[in-house]
DNA sequence: GTTATAAATGTAAGCGCTTACATTTAATGT
DNA sequence: ACATTAAATGTAAGCGCTTACATTTATAAC
């Protein structure tokens, strides 16, 4: 491989002036820049991107820690991310915490020991204590669904409270007063402020909210299962079902079939996060839009911002959800 | 942030002990490998792996490319990549081809570029010459899902026509003979393999391969939905349809219903890959279990044994194709 | 034609490590 | 106790770039 010094013979220049060439920031006499390139063309030349690195202190690389590398949210966000940064010459390293604090802060450490110009962290289990400590760092770093007021400028996120309310009223509008509710597990922010927004609703219909008719999920399908079966078993009677992410609403959905509920005719379900195979499931589900392809593309933005200082579209802090009407949910018959 | 220089000071030491005690290789005394770790400890030092990788011409990444980082497909192969990887301390840097062959020639020259030690990639459009010219430079790489005669050793793959053969065998086993099949794109060997396996199956029952129950999809859910909806109105009666993914699968699976079709009553439908969400579709999709997490894996203990010469569990290139069973395919009534 | 000023280029000192080689120290045999 | 050999440590030259600063060259002003 060429390096910079036999460019620089064979272009008859100084080292420098090629680094300014490849740098284009200097000013260099167009003749000499001709020269110059075509020397590089003539030697095959490509930088050597670790020296690059080391000299300018700059590793042109962003770290991207998210729970799990599979799973239908996800995807998504890495693929809007990946895109912002390619664009720019930028790479993305990626780790998976698995929603687990150990292996979520070994993540942190091992990004940044890799030294990384910034961090995307899509986090869950590690504390906002520690998260606070690390925005000390020299490492800046924005978060995607996580928000911490001393560092608000720096979360990306979605109005989870108006999301549990736009799900609740329209099943509300749909003449459902029975409404069975799965819930994330609540010492998570954004579980709470689904089912906020959620209890919301209801009192707008002068409903009050039935503790028995809540069961706290975990967010994955078996949460869902177990959810429905014990609602089924133990609640009350009801005719609706709002679960608070798409995974549990289709563990649900198979338990409430295994029961020979016939869906949605005996069974109205609500998912959250319109993730993609939502369409796919029978009936289709009706849900909860979750941008998270935006969010993960403006996090990019926000680090080409206020890491590269590259000029970006205006930086937006919170996301809007948005209804997704399928079919999953019926009118109820008064 | 400390430097390796800081920490041989105060160790009392040279710099190329601290290195030692760092790389653990050479002889290092107890007595001085101690003191060493402890002024490390004491200083909170972290080795630049920028610098690290300069100076040792290894830059303990890898560079994996798939088609693109959502879809079902390829999380739990980057899954098993990242996790492999990490446990030793390498890093992996991800890029997206998506299907097209000047983005995925970019995305490897990019990752080349970034001084990957190695690369892993699931390249669908680039060229076997390409490929082959790739494999004289000296960045070394392993292909996944995709077999060069001329690079077998180093591609890593599904026996895809016995994948082909399973399914169709499976359908037949269940009395079908009207069978209509849905194919990828015929110019990827994938998909070639997998109506080879196809017709080898139906020749066992003597059954003769028609060609009007054969639509050539292009493995997208929009594939199937057009593959259905042409072999409908314009091919002969048929009462399984087997597509060659999942996607097409489902795509198919919505079209049909739009067609007032019951399914699996009045059509079996079998589905390819396995992909997470074919257990949620709605009558659970059969399909062929393709083991690509387990293949990530494999393609990881390549790179980590003939490059970074890691001791792994014997490495594998072949790897097979397995029947799941759920309720999409019924027994055909005599 | 000078001088002042800006533009273009060159010089050389790092960036923080690794590693070949040289040197010192300890271990072993006799 | 001395020579021989192995183990432990040190020295210093890179790795391929960037960049502050110095120098040279071109441009403008008078």
């Amino acid at each position: 491989m060429a390096t910079i010094y036999e460019v620089s013979k064979l272009a008859g220049v100084s080292l420098a002036t090629v680094s300014r060439v490849m740098n284009n920031n200097a000013n260099v006499s167009d003749a000499t820049r001709e020269k110059v390139t075509r020397a590089m063309t003539e030697l095959g030349y490509r930088p050597n991107s670790i020296a690059q690195s080391l000299a300018s202190n700059c590793s042109n690389s962003v770290g991207l820690l998210v729970s799990e590398l599979h799973g239908p949210f996800y995807g998504p966000m890495m693929s809007g991310i990946e895109t912002a940064f390619r664009k720019q010459g930028k790479h993305v390293i990626i780790a998976a915490g698995h929603s687990n604090e150990e292996r979520e802060q070994q993540a942190i450490e091992f990004l940044i020991s890799r030294n990384c110009d910034a961090l995307i962290l899509h986090v869950e289990a590690i504390s906002d204590d520690y998260l606070i400590e690390l925005s000390k760092g020299k490492t800046p770093f924005v978060l995607i669904n996580r928000y911490i007021a001393e560092l608000s400028s720096r979360c990306i996120i979605l109005d989870n409270v108006k999301g549990g309310y736009l799900a609740a009223k329209y099943v509300l509008e749909q003449g459902h007063t029975d409404i069975a509710y799965i819930s994330g597990p609540l010492w998570k922010k954004d579980a709470q402020d689904r089912l906020t927004g959620h209890k919301q609703a209801l009192a707008e219909y002068n409903l009050s909210f039935n503790e028995q008719l809540l069961y706290q999920g975990d967010f994955m399908e078996d949460g869902g299962a177990a959810g429905f079966q014990y609602l089924h078993n133990n609640g009350p009677q009801f005719t609706a079902l709002i679960c608070a992410n798409d995974e549990m609403a289709t563990g649900a959905m198979a338990t409430a079939r295994e029961c020979k509920l016939k869906l949605p005719e005996q069974l109205s379900i609500m998912g959250y996060d319109n993730v993609f195979f939502t369409r796919h499931v029978y009936p289709p589900l009706s849900t909860i839009n979750y941008p998270i392809n935006e969010m993960g593309r403006m996090a990019a933005d926000w680090v080409l911002s206020n890491v590269y200082q590259k000029n970006t579209p205006p930086l937006q802090t919170l996301f809007e959800p948005e209804l997704i009407i399928r079919q999953s949910v019926l009118t109820h018959p008064q």
